[in-house]
DNA sequence: ACAATTTTGTTATGATATAACAATTGAATC
DNA sequence: GATTCAATTGTTATATCATAACAAAATTGT
């Protein structure tokens, strides 16, 4: 529930190594979030089935967010049961352990690097790109839990997707100085 | 796009009074969106044909958000088509408008009070008795576009939605002394 | 009336998500 | 090891949310 004070206002650049030669191979990111699933796992008495470990990497592997059925399709193509529910389950128990977020403005899931620390998922989503960036803000935070609490209103949980254009596509458009502007 | 400084702060309750005996019926509401709905139509040259005008008018007297289907079988009942596009036409015609606000968590679409403004919608959303109240506020609006300069991000939308305990369903919760807590 | 534009009707399909129940697997106990 | 119980997965069906594509009708401007 509460955000961890370590990285705040510290940013995390989640999908980066698309196609626009951003090199960063993020084998590093998925090697640290399975392991970390697993420490967390262990932990807390959860198991952390083939499936359920496969459809992580596959989150993490993808370089932004997935959407349910296109993980269905890469888990199916290994031999996983190819009905939704599958996915569903797998995807419902990462949710569960922090492992993952929901971008609910995009109906699709991404690996959280801090799963380890409670949190809820800020998100910056670019429109062009759309790669997305979780962010922890702990001022923002700290604001709406006052806010609500002005309204008698007692938070639980916080959905807070930002959508626009990122730094790199913003360079982009304008060094490329293209005539279609800020297409979508 | 910015959010206007007149309502800063101020909070608007959308539904409430759907069976507790909060007996604010909300007519005048209705009647204000509807009026102004039509002045905004008028001056930027939109029409509010009879499809629009009794979508809004549905929308304004659910006391909470509708679903897209909700509203499509109300149409329907009242003789307009029952196909799927004229219930997501007309919201896609209102949401243009800044008639009515999509709420992305609940896939759901709910009646602005402030649609002379231009703005996004901040909402807190009730787990127990899902009504949605929306806020403004722009100590926050602020807040969000510096952190996301800071990223180099250029923001341009919003999806802010909290979720939680109301202070009517908290009272209620805690003076019925129920056993099981915060359930959900 | 005519043409151009916008809006609506219609059919079909895509995309996202869950219900219900059976079969299998895993872990704990006997 | 066999037994039992709970958790997980398989399977089929369906619910829910949303859009594509094209035809028909209504509205607007001339
Ligand atoms: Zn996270
Ligand atoms: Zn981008
Ligand atoms: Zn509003
Ligand atoms: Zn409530």
């Amino acid at each position: 529930m509460a955000q961890h004070p370590s990285h705040q206002d510290e940013s995390h650049h989640v999908g980066h190594d698309q196609d626009h030669s951003h090199d960063h191979n993020h084998n590093h990111c998925i090697d640290s979030a399975l392991a970390t699933a697993e420490t967390l796992c262990i932990e807390q008495g959860q198991r952390l089935t083939k499936v359920r470990r496969r459809a992580l990497e596959l989150i993490w592997e993808s370089h932004r967010p997935l959407g349910a059925y296109q993980l269905l399709a890469k888990l199916a193509e290994e031999g996983f049961n190819s009905a939704p529910p599958t996915v569903y389950r797998a995807l419902d128990f990462l949710l569960g352990a922090g492992l993952i977020h929901k971008v609910e403005s995009m109906n699709a899931y991404l690996g959280c690097a801090h799963a380890d620390k409670a949190h809820k998922g800020y998100f910056l989503i670019c429109d062009e790109c759309h790669n997305v960036m979780e962010f922890d803000y702990q001022d923002i935070h700290a604001a709406l839990i006052a806010k609500a609490a002005q309204q008698g209103f007692e938070l639980r949980a916080e959905t807070i997707e930002l959508t626009g254009l990122c730094a790199e596509c913003k360079a982009t458009n304008t060094s490329a100085a293209n005539t279609q502007g800020t297409r979508t």
